[in-house]
DNA sequence: AGCACGCCGACT
DNA sequence: GTCGGCGTGCTC
């Protein structure tokens, strides 16, 4: 009888692949642990353990697996469940889950190394130039990597070259597979055996007599021993003796001490939980009491707190609960609120147990992370993670926070699994048994629907932590301030007046303008033209600190153009504006405050948000001009005044969610003033000062903007009440979009009749030389989702069949929003 | 996803 | 005339 494993592997394929091992491999092996198989030609994957079985395949032979990577699983049976139930909703293969869901350097794949034929006499004169390059290179290295030879020959396509060595039999391939994750070693040192001994040492020391700074090493080494009993770090050592490292290098030769290595943690919380939890004021021990209460007959909880209201400290006593019920907390934010402030507090509480997982960590730090959540140790009780984090390999979950619920970033959008990871959570807390927590000061229509519905529990704090006033919003309406002359560039009187107040007075100031650059169009004042992106459909963004004509879809960049390209004349004007030329005119109209700006551009490198905020925390900023990056969840102590420099954009924006959006992200960034005694201004400059969602931000009223856009949707059939899958097909010729995108859309109306929009090209129809066309189906709730995901599957691969389409590539997106 | 195999333009 | 571009098909 033969044995037998069905693997998954980390592509885009539907199915999985079966490979035979011998008995021995089948009572090793279990579920969930990796094997490194042959695949293809030559390359050698990771696999995962699917099953196994002793069922041999009927129409190829499997061929034999190559390895055994791990000696127990590391991956549950619960995380298979769930990468199957991902898998499914988001319509994508279980290898893309699989992608996704484990660490990178967990996922190796072979390199092809070359290295000489050393058996083979070569004559120089039998080889071409590159072949001797090559050759010649192997003399000085033992073995070289397909991308080195790509190097020396400075070209791309190499394996030609390659092809022909081996033919002429002057060198040799090999696959080598090897671990990327390394375990991080610390150097320890310690006496030897024979001088522990109050003799020896003495005895050690007289010897050292004549050698006064290696004494002086001993001497520290006996001293931080007695005083830590703890193992010594060569590091601490030569901190403390102030010796070099030559001096413990040369003890160490003379085989006084010894020296050893252990495993560390890369990512390590050196300091302690020396806080005790914040007592809760009345409002958070209510919210907490109920809770309690609430999650003893419901699973899911919508936690609406008013900006500044305390959640984190709720959640805090929550997760203590939890812990000592000694289970795990997974604690999920949007990524870029992690770096900061939430982290060390946490830790102020829980110390060590605290473990974060980003994306801005190395391929290491997440492995052991990784491994510290398999394993349950002691320093992975509470993960801190971004969207990416709901795929670790939990044991015993006891609680999920879920926290700025209502963030856009928790979904995925390329590449796939697109996933939204509030709802995986959701799910993932269902297989765990676990408890859930919706924490927002602004909840999704979604989240906050079925809280009203039942379908999850409501609790709401409505005020804000110490009391301290919501902040007063006013609206200026900037249309009555151009007519009446009163707008400096973009700021209005209003605008000018309450900043020269709040700066007087010693606050600081947070702008807020939802698009970066200087100036989002270019355009001739002769004959209109302005510049476009070569490669998309958009116009070229205005940079003016680096002078450049910029495209945010596929990075392109240019100088900036002195002359119209079309008629010639330098007669060229900029359109709208972006956050660059906020922070220009601030800074010209307050010359004496310290103006920064703060959005994608400026926060590239890996501190370089972090260094923005303390610089805005230790007051080294007057005004913060910035992007929604504003508003994460950030506490600044000192800001009074939030000014909105143009609400009209977001509210504009073509999305059936630009309204709740804008709410959402006014409210938050209001949030952001008046957090200590003074209390807050919020100024919002707008053309349209009666619209609806102003008039409900400026009174807080979140509830009547969830009833009115529910409303809404309810009337143009949007989620909540149907749910939404958007197909884009893409191609490089226009022509092929077309026909093909009209052709999808035929069939999908064949079978659901109603409810197909589109094909539609997106507002940016061509991004990166690739022509975009977007159908979406809306999905009414008595209509089945799992059968609706059948029919598209269904069209999809007739679709993949039909020859002229060969080539154009469909994405498909579930609740894509 | 890679990666090999196979058919058409720009260079020695 | 070859080198090298990327379109298409397959991977147990």
């Amino acid at each position: 009888m033969g044995y037998f494993i069905d693997v998954i592997l980390a592509i885009p394929v539907e199915r999985m692949f079966t490979y035979s091992i011998t008995q021995a491999e089948s009572e090793f092996l279990q579920v969930g642990m990796r094997v490194s198989v042959p695949f293809g030609k030559s390359k050698i994957h990771t696999g995962l353990v699917g099953a196994i079985h002793t069922n041999a395949p009927q129409i190829y032979e499997a061929k034999e697996i190559h390895q055994i990577l791990d000696e127990t699983p590391i991956v549950t049976q619960k995380q298979l469940e769930f990468w199957q139930w991902i898998a499914k909703y988001y319509m994508c293969t279980v290898g893309e889950v699989m992608r996704a869901a484990l660490p990178n350097a967990f996922i190796l794949e072979s390199e092809t190394l070359i290295s000489r034929n050393l058996k083979k006499e070569i004559k120089d004169t039998d080889l071409k130039d590159d072949e001797f390059l090559v050759f010649e290179a192997l003399h000085h290295q033992s073995t070289l990597k397909i991308q080195e030879v790509s190097s020396i020959l400075d070209k791309k396509n190499v394996l030609p070259v390659i092809k022909r060595l081996i033919d002429k039999e002057v060198i040799l391939l090999q696959e080598e597979i090897y671990d990327k994750y390394k375990p991080k070693y610390v150097r320890y040192v310690k006496l030897q055996a024979q001088y522990t001994s109050e003799i020896g040492l003495h005895q050690l020391l007289q010897d050292l007599s004549r050698a006064e700074k290696q004494r002086q090493v001993v001497m520290t080494l006996f001293s931080i021993s007695a005083k830590t009993k703890k193992p010594i770090k060569v590091k601490d050592l030569i901190e403390e003796s102030g010796a070099s490292a030559a001096i413990v290098k040369a003890l160490i030769d003379k085989e006084i001490l010894e020296e050893y290595h252990i495993q560390t943690d890369r990512v390590q919380y050196e300091g302690e939980d020396n806080e005790a939890t914040k007592a809760l004021n009345q409002y958070q021990t209510e919210a907490l009491k109920q809770i309690k209460n609430k999650f003893e007959t419901q699973n899911v909880i919508v936690l609406h707190g008013v900006t500044s209201s305390g959640k984190t400290e709720v959640y805090v006593k929550l997760i203590e609960d939890v812990l000592l019920k000694g289970k795990q907390v997974l604690y999920l934010l949007p990524e870029i609120a992690l770096t900061t402030q939430l982290v060390t507090r946490l830790q102020n509480y829980f110390g060590e147990q605290v473990a974060v997982f980003h994306s801005k960590y190395s391929a290491h730090e997440r492995v052991e992370v990784y491994n510290n959540v398999l394993e349950n140790t002691n320093t992975a009780k509470i993960i801190l993670g971004a969207r990416s984090s709901i795929f670790l390999p939990f044991h015993d979950l006891g609680l999920i926070i879920v926290d700025e619920e209502h963030e856009q970033s928790f979904k995925q959008f390329n590449p796939a699994p697109r996933y939204h990871a509030r709802d995986a959570a959701v799910v993932l807390a269902h297989l765990h048994k676990s408890k859930i927590l919706l924490g927002s000061a602004t909840p999704s229509l979604e989240s906050y629907k079925n809280a009203i519905d039942n379908k999850y529990g409501l609790v709401e704090i409505n005020r804000r932590y110490n009391n301290v006033q919501l902040p007063d919003t006013e609206l200026v309406d900037i249309a009555d301030k151009y007519k009446r002359k009163l707008m400096k560039g973009h700021f209005s009187d209003r605008m000018i007046e309450e900043i020269t107040e709040a700066l007087e007075e010693g606050y600081q100031v947070i702008l807020f303008q939802n698009r970066r650059g200087y100036s989002p169009i270019v355009e001739c004042n002769t004959c209109g033209h302005s510049p476009q992106c070569p490669n998309c459909d958009v116009s070229l963004t205005y940079h003016q600190y680096r002078k450049q004509l910029r495209c945010h879809y596929c990075g392109h960049n240019s100088a900036m153009l002195q002359k119209c390209m079309a008629c010639g004349t330098s007669n060229l004007d900029t359109k709208g504006f972006g956050t660059e030329q906020i922070e220009t005119e601030a800074k010209s109209l307050f010359p004496k405050a310290k103006v920064a700006r703060m959005d994608l551009d400026t926060t590239r490198g890996k501190h370089g948000y972090e260094k923005i905020i303390t610089a805005l925390e230790q007051q080294e900023i007057d005004i913060l001009v910035g992007t929604q990056m504003l508003t994460k969840g950030l506490d600044f102590r000192n800001v009074k005044l939030v000014g909105i420099m143009n609400a009209d954009n977001m509210l504009n924006f073509p999305d059936f969610r630009a309204h709740e959006r804008s709410f959402q992200l006014m409210l938050q960034v209001s949030g952001r003033a008046g957090r200590t005694d003074k209390r807050g201004k919020v100024l919002i400059q707008t053309y349209n000062p009666y619209h609806k969602i102003l008039q409900q931000v400026s009174t807080n009223n979140y509830l009547d903007m969830f009833k009115e856009q529910l409303q809404e949707r309810r009337d143009f059939k949007y989620p909540p009440f149907f749910r939404l899958i958007k197909i884009t097909l893409k191609h490089r010729d226009y022509n092929k979009v077309e026909t093909a995108s009209d052709w999808f859309a035929k069939s999908l109306r064949q079978v659901f009749k109603t409810n197909i929009l589109g094909p539609e090209f997106p507002p940016v129809s061509r991004v990166r030389n690739q022509y975009l066309k977007n159908i979406l189906i809306k999905i009414p709730q008595q209509q089945s989702l799992a059968k609706t995901k059948e029919a598209i599957n269904k069209i999809n691969s007739s679709f993949e069949a039909v020859g002229p389409f060969k080539g154009v590539r469909v994405i498909i997106n579930v609740d894509n929003y």
